[in-house]
DNA sequence: CTGAAAGCGCTTACAG
DNA sequence: CTGAAAGCGCTTACAG
């Protein structure tokens, strides 16, 4: 590949010449960038984009690292960094952690010694240590979709104590009292949150809490899958809904009820927090949405606005509302 | 951030040293090699990916430039290269492009200037001019999904001409003569191969082919809507069976049966050229599926041997065999 | 076993 | 308007 000797030797210039003309920069008499222009056309000539980051200590690049590539919340969510950033010419580059905190750590250490600009970060435990890790290198970053407890760091989340409180709530309304949550991992601020909105909904009314109810998993359909499966084997009678902590476990707890024969809502209600994947010929499940799109975009906001230091005060916290959509997954119960 | 001089300096070394500790490269003494080890801890050090990968004129990245992210069929064929890249070392950019040749062009020319060590690429057109340039700057490519006419490159894709050809034909066994077929864009290989396996097993079935049947427009599920909006339209009768060119067009079509009040398979049969994403409760869609893991999977490994130097010869094409699922979304006409 | 010099491809600041 | 020198952070030869 040429370098930007191999065009200065060509055009019979000094390599500075070469990137003035690249650059746009200084003076060049229209006699000499032609030449040049020639040159770097003729030989096909491309900047090094490596050594360019290195002179300016910046590589136009932030990272996004999220849990899970195949969940369309996650690419949505993504779409929303993407153009916040294109705006800014950043690019992104995406990271798919499986939610394995050792894969994740990887990645971190990887973007921080590729000299990615900032990092937008959904953690895939609780723990702070990567926090600490970006910061040490005074890299920006930002904390998309679940807090960290006791960290000083921008974070942008959805009401997820909330939303999952009004799910409950609206089960309640219809006459459910026997109400199975199944939950993704318990060390994400998420499950806990959703948790903690399920909970709050069954005291406010008066309902006893039964722990045994409670379910974490993961927020896959296997571990939906399974998780219903567990619950219809263990408790009789069954419980009349079930909570599904985000739509992946949802999609699960539909092929489990699937498979034992049983019908929605006729035979058990279901709610979801987040939106099933595309819109299906008949979107019957009643949801708590979020908006993964705004979340990637408010994020990527708040990290731009670190990098270029328009903005450097104290953390920040975002938190986006949820909307309740009601379908017809749910059947009012005497 | 610090960098190898301030490890050096601390650790009373020079430069070179702490690099020997680091890469674990030439001869260092026990109590020299802790002394770097303690000053690299103490300054939570990170070695500068850039200005290596400067030096070695290697990256150790690849990069995999896809149409829509938002498809599990692309995120699937991701994890086929991410697994194939990660047991030789390599890191994987994920690249959406939307289908759109500009946003592709852009991107393409992104990674070059980035030195990325080589290149996966679903074209977004049927241009070859990407691929010349890629050529032009000795970076290795292979084509996947969808081959490019006259020229010179590794390829990796399925039997989409075949695929086809066995759904067309399964229609026709069960007595269908009215097909009509939904495909993606005109200038896509597939889109072309998808047709020219239908109309193969029209011709061979001594069915005339009639072109108003069939339709190009995008592989998405809006398109797939509007396509099949406009056969219920224009075509009275109906054609009694839609082939979906992919699965978002198969969700699109889903979509439009259901508003129009139809049933499949009882006013209406379907099949589709890729599984629907997701394991819905109810798989009844009868499909050809392919492997895009395994896509990924081989597609990376051609690159890789060519990035290895392990493989320098003619361009290789690897064609992946299709499956045809027989579900419950065809019915058997007289 | 350790280090000074040179260079990967580019650009900033200084000369002319 | 154009260019020679120096440096971004690292590593390959070559000395000692």
């Amino acid at each position: 590949m040429p370098t930007i000797r191999d065009v200065a030797r060509r055009a019979g210039v000094a390599p500075i010449t070469v990137s003035r003309v690249i650059n746009n920069t200084g003076y060049i008499s229209d006699e000499t960038r032609q030449r040049v222009e020639v040159a770097i056309a003729e030989l096909h000539y491309l900047p090094n984009t490596l050594s360019r980051s290195l002179r300016f200590k910046k590589t136009n690049m932030i990272a996004l690292v999220v849990s899970d590539i195949t969940n369309p919340f996650w690419t949505t969510l993504t779409r929303g960094v993407e153009d916040a950033s294109s705006e800014e010419d950043f690019n992104v580059i995406l990271c798919n952690t499986d939610e394995k905190p050792e894969k994740q750590h990887n990645y971190v250490k990887l973007l921080l010694q590729r000299q990615t600009d900032g990092i937008l970060l959904v953690p895939a435990d609780n723990t702070t240590e990567l926090v600490e890790m970006i910061q040490n290198q005074n890299v920006p970053v930002v904390i998309v979709d679940r807090p960290l407890p006791n960290t000083q760091v921008d974070v942008v989340h959805s009401d997820s104590t909330g939303g999952a409180y009004r799910l409950t709530q609206h089960l309640i309304e219809q006459g459910h009292r026997q109400i199975a949550l199944l939950a993704g991992r318990q060390e994400i601020a998420t499950s806990q949150e959703r948790a903690a909105g399920y909970r709050q909904a069954l005291v406010e009314n008066k309902i006893p809490v039964d722990e045994s109810l409670i379910y974490f998993g993961s927020y896959n359909q296997p571990s939906g899958y399974a998780m219903a499966m567990t619950v219809f084997n263990h408790h009789h009678p069954r419980p009349t809904a079930l909570f599904a902590g985000n739509n992946f476990i949802a999609l699960g707890i539909l092929q489990a009820i699937y498979e034992c024969g049983l019908r929605v809502p006729e035979d058990i209600s279901i709610v979801s927090f987040d939106d099933l994947p595309y819109s299906l010929p008949q979107p019957f499940l009643t949801v708590v949405a979020q908006s993964p799109y705004q979340l990637g975009l408010q994020a990527a906001r708040l990290l731009l606005s670190r990098i270029t230091g328009y903005y450097n005060g104290a953390p920040r916290e975002v938190v986006l509302p949820v909307e309740l959509i009601v379908r017809d997954s749910c059947r009012k119960i005497e």
